[in-house]
DNA sequence: GACTGTGTGTTAACCGGTTGACACAATTAT
DNA sequence: ATAATTGTGTCAACCGGTTAACACACAGTC
């Protein structure tokens, strides 16, 4: 590997020069700029960016935590979150926590160690809340920690139009696949928004509770929703995923989409258009998610005023399960 | 942030000494040893790794390039590949590229610029293959570039496995939705496999070629086969996406699956278990296919002997639509 | 002729660690 | 008593860059 010495003896100028160069910085001729260049061309020299790094006290490198980037809504989200870090010159860095609270510390961690310059985490151990802090160049997603900025959907809204959707369509009996509600987690409030609406308009609802899981996993919670309560004639998924167990089990059942049981979903991941019956859903709009992530981290790391609440509004979208 | 010279003095030793404890060389009493870490612990020190990978000449980052993380098959390798490389005590950067040589290139480069200490990739465009060379510290995924280590499904069995099936099934006419066949990628032997068999059992077939793309284009493509061969019995889609597409427009035609038309898909993502009907497909082992990306490349970059080819077994899968 | 702006070199310090060489002391083994 | 082992310190060099300070040369301006 060629470092600025070498670079600098086939240029035939000092090492301060080429790196004035680089850098940009104070008086350069034209001339001396193009043997610069063209030295680095015939070494093929590429500026080492750890010793840059090092220097700058900057690595130019973000993290993102997730539980795992398999899941449809993380890998849609650390790929957007990729696009504008990129699009800023930032590379970005992943984690899947596994809800691992060691994993996310070891990860947390990189921070104190310089190896990068800020995190943006999603969903976080009690363990791991403990740990930070709110001068951490760092914000969450779907968490809320007292001073910590972060971003989310406006899940309790999402959670009205949902259950709305599945009452104005005459349903007499909804259910509700949620998250964990012990833990607290914004995601939650499409749960809490849930049972506010179901409470307000008198209507008769149950709620199973399911973590992040797999797919079997979810038609067990179904099963179990359908055994139980044969009456329910509407149900508000938890994710889309959660919405596609329920169609499969509702075939198991019998039960015709939506004449029997309406379904909604949340998310909008690309999964929701290709089912059959196609499902109804609540959109987050992840895109901008990662935009304003990304953005806020960045604002943050370079100390700039920035909002710690960042709620998007998501939207509904009727497919063929309502 | 304190550095080792704060540590030293806090436990009232020598830099040299702390040094010692950090890396485990040389003599060390199980006093200062505990001295060290106290002072650690008060300071609340954690060894900045830029300049330990400066001085290593080693970032213990691993890159992984992949068309877009959002992807469910590249996500799933990209998760596997996060899960082996922790493990292993590195830690993983992504690069979504988008097929675009510029931003495949800007990452590659990060190799020279000992940012990463190698990279997996999935899929090159022409010009990155001429940048790459055997020497470099990469391994490919599907990719075949001589004297560059690569790792890859048996797509030609699979597409063997695929296309006899769907033939013993009973089919007299069976369909191939591609990807794009001008590009040498392993992926596309399921594609040559497709074509070998169908020839060799002298069986009526049509292929229809489509980038890797969304949902809805994929459904013009079967559309497009639909509408010119309505006596099209048996589809081999070329993944499980596509064949959720063709689950759908085969709705739309009216077709009974697996009555009138039988599908076949590819990869054995999630989603595959999780349309209705559940898909039949070609499952591909993507758990190993990170484990071996992740050890191969480990191997590479520690300069140790690797195979350079590495080709892991496809197993068939049966459920609905077959 | 003095002043200002432009262009380049030299030198040294710094970012935060690691390491080898060497010195010296205290134990322990032979 | 001597040698070997163990434990720690000092010092300097190094990883590959960046930067500030200062010196010097040359051009153009007033």
């Amino acid at each position: 590997m060629a470092t600025i010495k070498d670079v600098a003896k086939e240029a035939g100028l000092a090492v301060a020069t080429v790196s004035r160069v680089l850098n940009n910085r104070g008086y350069i001729s034209d001339s001396t700029r193009k043997k610069v260049y063209e030295a680095m061309e015939r070494l093929n020299y590429k500026p080492n960016e750890i010793s840059r790094s090092l220097f700058r006290r900057k690595s130019n490198i973000l993290g993102v935590i997730v539980p795992r980037v398999s899941h449809p809504f993380f890998s849609e989200l650390v790929n957007y979150i990729e696009f504008y870090a990129y699009q800023a010159g930032y590379k970005v860095m992943i984690c899947n926590s596994y809800a691992d609270s060691n994993k996310e510390r070891d990860y947390l961690e990189l921070i104190s160690s310089n190896q990068v310059d800020g995190f943006i985490a999603a969903i976080f151990t009690s363990d791991s809340v403990d740990y930070i802090q709110p001068s951490m160049p760092l914000i969450t997603v779907d968490t809320r920690i007292t001073g910590v900025p972060y971003i989310a959907s406006d899940h309790y809204n999402g959670g009205v139009m949902a259950t709305n959707l599945l009452i104005e369509s005459g349903c007499k009996k909804i259910a509700h696949i949620s998250g964990e509600l012990r833990m607290d987690t914004l995601a939650n409030n499409r749960s809490k928004a849930f049972i506010d609406v179901s409470v307000q308009k008198n209507i008769e609802y149950v709620i199973e509770q399911s973590k992040l899981s797999t797919f079997e996993e979810y038609k067990k919670v179904a099963i179990k929703i359908f055994e139980e309560h044969p009456d329910v004639d509407g149900i508000f998924a938890g994710s889309d995923i959660v919405a596609a167990s329920v169609i499969h089990v509702a075939g198991l059942y019998g039960k015709s989409i939506p004449k029997d049981v309406k379904i909604v979903g949340y998310d909008d991941i690309d999964m929701a258009a290709m089912t059959v019956p196609t499902v109804t859903t609540i959109r987050q709009n992840i895109e901008k998610l990662g935009e304003i992530a990304v953005k806020t981290l960045l604002d943050k790391i370079e100390g700039k005023e920035i909002t710690i609440e960042n709620v998007l509004p998501v939207s509904l979208v009727e497919r063929e399960t309502t």
